[in-house]
DNA sequence: TCTGGGGTCCTAGGACCC
DNA sequence: TCTGGGGTCCTAGGACCC
């Protein structure tokens, strides 16, 4: 039988800075910025022995530090953990029969036809382990949606397998906020429609849902609260739909021309970016946050044969939209490419594919 | 208590064309 | 004087994920 394995490195960003530094095992690890606790940044990870002070991902490090006063504060090495990544990701390819698909640098799911799928995440995990050091979580399940719910309940290191036959029992008294692809603002709005569990959504009728979210959402929640959705592992090779930078000043911007110079320079690196995928930039994207926290984006389509002068000017164009009398505190570009010819449509179906 | 940085996808409304 | 129906493109905004 054809089964959808979810494989979900533990902590890993914090288990590879303990991997280098083995003398930080059993400790309180926060990474996250500039490994500097005054500065305005977010943590990325947090090891076991963290969170157990209340620490997670997304937290102010501001608050991480005060909440864990001992705590190894460590700054985000990027390349370090996508070379770690690589490394399970070439793990799980050679794994017998398996298709995968990757996620992010700590997860992917894995496609396999086995009658054993308990024994043969197990095998995948020793397989991790082995060669990397690395403990990872498995979760087993017949649609995309399930296998990689069902890694939650895996945690830490083990193996868990939901499917049609326990969803209901194992979901269906849940906030419909445990489900992949349902945030706050969703959940609150189903609350209004009188949807608070996932048993609820599984059955709500369509027209009540259509009519909040459209057609495509609409429907779309509606299978999510069934587990259902795809079955399919695809392994297609993913196709960037643009790139972009983006910088939290630690003093917000109050001068035109700073803010002018501080958008340009980020404009250069994602063209940059851009130049290595070798495509035309087919639109920009401006994001400006103001202090204290309203944000703003503004757009602009590019003909694909536009040159690096007419990119620029449309860019300073953007950039004059910026409200002159209100500091900034974040400013982000963004570029996107034109997809190239041959590009199927083999979308990482995060949300609204099956 | 104070909110990073990198992404993707969906929806709505207006402009414009036939 | 009143104003269809369908389609595409562009922009803005929203939501979610890791």
């Amino acid at each position: 039988m054809r089964w959808v394995l979810h494989v979900d490195l533990d902590q890993f960003i914090a288990a590879v800075e303990v991997l280098r530094r083995p003398e930080l095992a059993g400790l309180p690890v926060i990474v996250g910025g500039r490994g500097d606790p005054t500065e305005r940044a977010v943590v990325s990870t947090a090891s076991y022995e963290a969170r157990a002070f209340g620490v997670g991902s997304g937290m102010p490090l501001r608050i991480a530090a005060r909440k864990v006063p001992d705590a190894v504060i460590l700054p985000v090495d990027a390349p370090a953990y996508l070379a770690a990544s690589a490394e399970v990701m070439s793990v799980l390819r050679a794994q017998p029969g398996a298709v995968v698909q990757v996620l992010g640098w700590d997860e992917a799911f894995v496609g396999v036809d086995t009658d054993d799928p308990e024994a043969y995440a197990r095998r995948l995990q020793q397989a991790v382990l082995d060669r990397t050091r690395l403990h990872c979580s498995v979760g087993i399940g017949d649609t995309l949606v399930r296998a990689k719910i069902a890694t939650g309940f895996g945690k830490p290191q083990g193996v868990f397998r939901l499917t049609a036959e326990n969803w209901d029992e194992v979901m269906g008294a849940r906030a419909v906020i445990e489900l992949w692809g349902v945030g706050t603002k969703v959940s609150k709005r189903l609350l209004t429609l009188g949807i608070r569990t996932v048993a609820e959504l599984a059955v709500a009728p369509e027209p009540g849902l259509t009519a909040e979210f459209g057609p495509r959402m609409g429907l779309w929640y509606q299978e999510l609260g069934r587990g259902g959705g795809s079955a399919v592992v695809d392994d297609t090779p993913w196709v960037p739909r643009g790139h972009s930078r983006e910088t939290t000043y630690q003093t917000d911007l109050a001068d035109r021309a700073e803010i002018e110079r501080a958008a340009l320079t980020l404009l250069a690196q994602v063209l940059d970016d851009v130049r290595e995928d070798g495509r035309p930039v087919v639109g920009l994207g401006l994001k400006v946050r103001y202090a204290p926290f309203t944000t703003k984006t503004f757009t602009k389509r590019i003909p694909e044969t536009a040159d690096r002068d007419v990119v620029l000017a449309k860019a300073k164009e953007l950039i004059a939209r910026i409200a002159p009398d209100r500091a900034v505190r974040l400013l982000g570009m963004r570029a996107e490419m034109a997809l190239p010819e041959d590009a199927r449509d083999g979308r990482t179906p995060t949300r609204g594919a099956w």
